[in-house]
DNA sequence: TAGATTGTTAATCGATTAACAATC
DNA sequence: TAGATTGTTAATCGATTAACAATC
């Protein structure tokens, strides 16, 4: 399957929101679609949907259009959802404790098998099944359980150590909620964003820049 | 300041960022900076800096660079931060309570003003100092507060009823955590998409990527 | 077969990078 | 003044859209 070379950036970001529509339609038991029927649906255009999809394989029918089930498994198998990475979560406090209760990892191609924290009151805590553990036993826990990725939900100020911490322990894949950008910190590592601070402010940007008087 | 024409979401979704590096050069008691070396701590072209500000006006001075503190702020400003957007979260389960603690809303432009369940055995509890209040006083509360914004931290199922039930109380600015994608309901309506699962997926597609072997 | 819709090439559009004159 | 670095125009690159022949 994988791995596809030359896949824009843009590209690949498309493809969840399509997996997405498609598992809507999936649930209405809509069993063919139309480019041009799932672009007015998505909001774009019919020859970007061809564009997109063919990057990885003619998975549509002249005539037809596309199977919703074939074109849903197509994709999730592009994203690489069957596979089974091994994530720890590290930061056991709102937003870590969110974040592991409310995703649904095996369908997303991941499984949680520790959750960390320095906050030594919140050891034995059990969240999704899995005990809170002492951050002191990060190097004992990674050398017995092979670990591919890495969740970081703690403060600003933690996240460069922690991240040059587990970075030595080998994880070069990183979920990170901290506000800290590690993107810049090695050039091995994979760093996916998710900077809730910077989506609030471009929705304040774009509420301003709606209602404020254009300038004279 | 606002409204500026014709700036491309490019550069509008690299703004917060900026600002996020000038804020820890200003930490750091860094006074003046060059394109070029916010490039290189950046991990982007000092072009590509100078085209983005120069969207907005000439913040720079030949031969110098931009003074941190300035550029600072007129970012602030460009974003709109300064505002005081009143907004309301629903959904006061593990996501919306982390989202509510989480969030710095007063330094992002935003005043979080009420928060709403449909679960009554949550009314009441204090989140941020804020009282759980019962989904059904959603409309006697917009009537009495102006409501600039609400956020979303609904199941999928319960996206699309409440969607339509707060545009018809006259708000038109989402932060959407759900996974239901509302941004195509109504035209005019502004809404800011923080979609976990896909950036989860990417994460996935990016790490097989790396690590798979490639096709004969 | 005729109609529909894909896969794919070509044209357009927009964003990024390079270059350099202006100027602090 | 000389050196540095911006603001801005021009060149390049990449992504999106349009068009249409292939084909189910």
């Amino acid at each position: 399957m994988h791995k596809y070379e030359n896949i824009s950036v843009p590209v690949i970001r498309r493809l969840p929101r399509y997996y997405r529509f498609l598992g809507e339609l999936l649930q209405k038991d809509v069993t063919r679609i139309s480019s041009r029927e799932l672009s007015d649906k998505m909001g774009l255009t019919a020859s970007q949907i061809r564009q997109d999809l063919n990057c990885f394989g003619g998975f549509g029918q002249q005539g037809y259009g596309y199977s919703v089930r074939g074109l849903y498994d197509q994709i999730g198998k592009i994203l690489g959802l069957d596979h089974n990475y091994s994530a720890i979560l590290i930061g056991a406090g709102n937003l870590g404790k969110a974040v592991a209760t409310h995703m649904s990892f095996e369908k997303r191609g991941f499984q949680l098998i520790g959750i960390f924290d320095s906050d030594k009151s919140k050891e034995g805590t059990l969240i999704r099944g899995i005990p809170v553990t002492d951050i002191e036993e990060l190097e004992s826990f990674c050398s017995q359980n092979k670990t591919d990725a890495a969740i970081l939900c703690v403060p600003k100020t933690s996240t460069p150590q922690l991240a040059e911490r587990l970075y030595q322990l080998g994880i070069r894949n990183f979920w990170n909620f901290s506000h800290y950008d590690i993107s810049n910190m090695y050039d091995d590592i994979i760093v996916e964003n998710v900077h809730l601070n910077d989506s609030l402010m471009i929705l304040c940007y774009r509420i301003s820049d709606a209602n404020d008087v254009p300038e004279a």
